[in-house]
RNA sequence: GCCCCCGUCGUCUAGCGGCCUAGGACGCCGGCCUUUCACGCCGGUAGCGCGGGUUCGAAUCCCGUCGGGGGUACCA
């Protein structure tokens, strides 16, 4: 057993801030979140800024929010400090520089002066001979006289780590054993001629002074992981992080259309899109947990602490899952029905703000009475937050905003429609009681018994000038909640 | 070219040598319920990439092959 699986679990999140927050980021960090609070270990957060060109201050934010949205919350890293920051990459540039210094001095790394010309020349010689395309070690064992001279001619050296010249096998968590021959690791670049550090140096380091014990992170890693091993045990002996290397796990992709893995071309690869579309974030979580991970043979509805309960990593399928919007939304649905209904009212309330149906304020004390007495009518009919809007703009739009479906209109308000809803408006004119059982008894008792109408016929018309729709929440109850003057008014209206 | 990973219904998955005439979910198609739409319930559709082994027995193990993906950067 590795130090690092004896140790207090210690696992980290940490993306380059470029562009928008993307379902496969949040999957990683839903994994690695899962892993450490399955374990009562730390979740550190980190962000590898290092490159200024691409990097923005928006997406940082954005990264922010969206954890935050997730409730993915973290103990270490960013925004909330820690004992290894600072936790922003841009903000540990002089601590990479005395970690390359440091290699270099102790013989783990060296200057290579090659120029890219001359790379590329005997990169394409070594793949025509067949072999392995990587560097080839000219630059090893410059003397002191040869980087002098190459110094002299003005070229401005990289920082290479020497590789080991052994083979390389690892226990990767969800893969398990593999292995890499010594001549297909070849030494790599840990610090640009222009003096920036790359990624293969920045992200091992911090990952080793913050003491992460498992590295679990995108399957496009899994082939430098023998390098990151190489460098841990560099670290090892040059006193750099706990001294101990990490477990390694290759999360498989997340897919999007064709064989490509989801990208900014796919719609459904935004984060930012979920919340105003109308997703929980409890939904959408229980969704990415399953493109890889599954609880049970039988069940996929979960909550988020019944999947940090049951999280292995080592029960994380290695094949690659292509995102479904259709079963996403299934499966927000199932935990919107799962809301109690106070919750559910709580939840819609920002929606029908956006819809400018509520002021800005949030409801006033009528509007929220009454959306407390509709979202049960809702509840049961929606995959999204969002169709509530829609089916119940008819109880909160201004009466003189109110329109009716075109399409609606002319197929259920044609001569006898408008009979119907005239019979219908005489029976409730003056009934006594209004309730949706007095109103069912009414109408039924005026278009069922009265006109011999069958139901569907009875209520369609009925339910169009009142609610706007063909399709729309049980009508008796719509009825009760519009109450009897908007009920009249609109009945009147349509004839 | 070289290296590595992956391969069960359309999709996500269960399956770790016999419980598999392969289970569940989404989707899709029927039906029931029903004032519309949903929910719920019932039923159906559809899969172990291919070829060899090993074994009494293979979706499960081995080899090969094909397919897909990733890496092979002074990207991450």
């Amino acid at each position: 057993m590795s130090e690092a699986q004896t140790r207090p679990v210690v696992t980290r999140f940490c993306p380059s801030p470029t562009g928008n927050p993307h379902v496969g980021m949040a999957r990683t960090a839903l994994f690695s979140w899962a892993y450490a609070r399955h374990h009562g270990g730390k979740f550190v957060f980190r962000i590898e800024d290092t490159d200024a060109s691409r990097d923005t201050q928006e997406s940082y934010d954005l990264l922010i929010d969206v954890m935050r949205w997730l409730g993915l919350d973290w103990d270490e890293g960013v925004e909330v400090g820690g004992p290894d920051g600072p936790y922003r990459q841009s903000e540990r540039m002089d601590i990479y520089a005395e970690v390359a210094q440091k290699l270099i001095d102790a013989g783990f790394a060296y200057k290579a002066y090659d120029s890219p010309e001359e790379l590329e020349e005997r990169r394409n010689a070594a793949r025509a001979a067949g072999k392995p395309s990587g560097y080839d070690g000219a630059h090893r064992d410059l003397t002191p006289e040869q980087q002098a001279a190459y110094e002299a001619e003005g070229r401005e050296p990289v920082i290479r780590f020497k590789m080991p010249q052994k083979d390389w096998t690892f226990t990767d968590l969800v893969r398990g054993e593999i292995t890499f021959g010594a001549e297909n690791v070849q030494d790599f670049v840990i610090v640009r001629a222009n003096g920036q550090p790359l990624y293969t140096l920045t992200n091992p380091t911090d990952d080793a002074m913050m003491g992460i014990t498992h590295v679990l992170r995108g399957e496009d890693l899994l082939s430098s992981t023998p390098r990151q091993i190489a460098l841990y045990e560099a670290f090892a002996e040059i006193g750099i992080g706990g001294g101990f290397t990490p477990e390694f796990g290759h999360l498989p992709f997340v897919m999007g259309t064709g064989n490509a893995k989801l990208s900014k071309r796919d719609p459904e690869s935004n984060l930012l899109d979920y919340k105003p579309k109308g997703f929980l974030p409890e939904g959408l979580l229980n969704y990415m947990a399953l493109l890889g991970w599954s609880i049970a043979d039988d069940r996929d509805i979960f909550s988020i602490a019944e999947m940090v309960e049951a999280f292995e990593i080592s029960a994380v399928n290695a094949n690659p899952a292509r995102f479904d919007i259709k079963k996403c939304e299934a499966i927000n649905g199932d935990h919107i029905r799962l809301l109690p209904i106070d919750e559910l009212v709580e939840r819609l309330q920002p929606y029908f703000v956006d819809a400018g149906l509520f002021g800005t304020g949030g409801p006033t004390p009528e509007q929220l009475s009454l959306l407390t007495s509709a979202a049960p009518l809702v509840h049961e009919r929606m995959a999204l937050l969002t169709e509530a809007v829609a089916m119940l703009n008819f109880l909160f739009v201004d009466d003189a905003e109110f329109v009716i479906n075109d399409d609606d209109r002319a197929k259920s308000l044609d001569d006898s429609g408008l009979d119907v809803v005239r019979t219908a408006r005489g029976a409730l004119a003056d009934l006594g009681e209004w309730t949706a059982e007095s109103i069912e008894a009414a109408l039924r008792g005026a278009l069922i018994d009265g006109m011999g109408l069958k139901p569907r016929l009875a209520f369609g018309p009925v339910r169009v000038a009142i609610t706007g729709s063909r399709i729309s929440p049980p009508l008796f109850e719509s009825v009760e909640l519009l109450g009897r003057e908007r009920t009249l008014a609109r009945l009147d209206a349509v004839l």
